[in-house]
DNA sequence: CTCCCACTTGATAGATCGCTCTAGCGCCAC
DNA sequence: GTGGCGCTAGAGCGATCTATCAAGTGGGAG
């Protein structure tokens, strides 16, 4: 792919992250990825709506690695939740505040206002929930009650971000990362 | 109070919890109030940012009342927590996905970009956080174990909400919901 | 070499942004 | 009646928004 493209992209990723949909401009992303104008829309003729749509896809693939990265070497899927959030809370301070959920600002602001964009947020959910669940009903545990355990855990975990990041503390992710461990400890077969 | 000024406060509440702060003009504001333009900056002459944080306290003092709202009514103080999330999963339901959290969408748009309007919502937070856990103290759980279930309930709630109004589903309120009444079930004396 | 096409470049259109400004209306005090 | 004032009313300013456009660059194929 060409660098210039895969520099649009994530440099779009980091502005929408921090910044949401609305917020961020053309003009600022084509400064950031140091890309010139027309580039842009060379590669994206559907405009800023398509990177957005292509930018919240890429971003959730990649976020999707956290995963296996953080539940593969811990000893046991609960104390992995537990260090999912506690790797959250170290990311949000080292980045002041600024890096927690890629796509869940533009998941709010466009869930009532643009179609196109909320599928691909919604597609993104749906597969951050499948995965977590899989890795629950991995251990054991059945498959509805994964799923259960998935979608709470991935909402304590947006709703803390959201928490967080308006009262620059990482204690919402603290407390809501020892609700979800113990709930999947007491589920463990 | 002038009954315009406080059609314009209600009008933009509505607005920001739907589009969010960017991407609601003040335009649309006065359009949605059937004010006079002048009259925005008569009544706000710190311009939309005031008003948008004059609307994000209204907005939190306003949904504080729900807590009395659904707890007093309620058998037991778990039972109450379930009731919240159902009834906010019925108000999503009934709004078309459009009505959840009336600063969430705002509090992730300003966090890292407007300091002014990042401490409002971070009060706003506050504020109900302190509600909750006053409740959870009531019925005799420890002042700091009160604390760390009222803002993981919070958490658990926001989280909840991004996720229903992304997938346009009510299942994380319903998981998120139970998990936490279960909580605070385990924590009664 | 020439031709071609992917890509770069930036000026600019047309709409919308937040905001300011002047003018005037309607009500109350005097 | 007259003056003052809270509020209404909306034209319009400069800036910024997304998107388009024509022109130009550069490297590979023939």
């Amino acid at each position: 792919m060409s660098p210039t493209r895969e520099r649009i992209v994530t440099a779009t990723a980091g502005l929408l992250r921090r910044q949401g949909y609305t917020g961020t401009g053309v003009k600022a992303i084509v400064a950031e990825a140091g890309a010139p104008y027309g580039s842009l829309y060379h590669f994206f003729p559907g405009g800023k709506e398509q990177l957005g749509a292509e930018v919240i896809r890429w971003s959730g693939a990649l976020y999707a690695q956290l995963v296996p990265a953080v539940f593969d070497p811990a000893p046991d899927v609960a104390s992995a939740v537990e260090d999912f959030f506690r790797g959250a809370a170290g990311t949000l301070r080292e980045t002041d505040y600024a890096d927690a959920c890629p796509i869940a600002t533009v998941a709010l602001e466009v869930a009532s206002t643009n179609e196109v964009l909320r599928e691909a947020t919604a597609e993104v959910f749906d597969s951050w929930t499948a995965g977590l669940a899989a890795r629950f009903a991995q251990e054991g545990i059945g498959e509805d009650r994964s799923r259960e355990l998935a979608l709470a855990t991935l909402s304590a975990l947006e709703g803390a971000f959201v928490l967080a990041r308006a009262t620059r503390t990482t204690e919402p992710l603290r407390v809501a990362g020892d609700l979800c461990a113990e709930a999947v400890r007491a589920a463990l077969p």
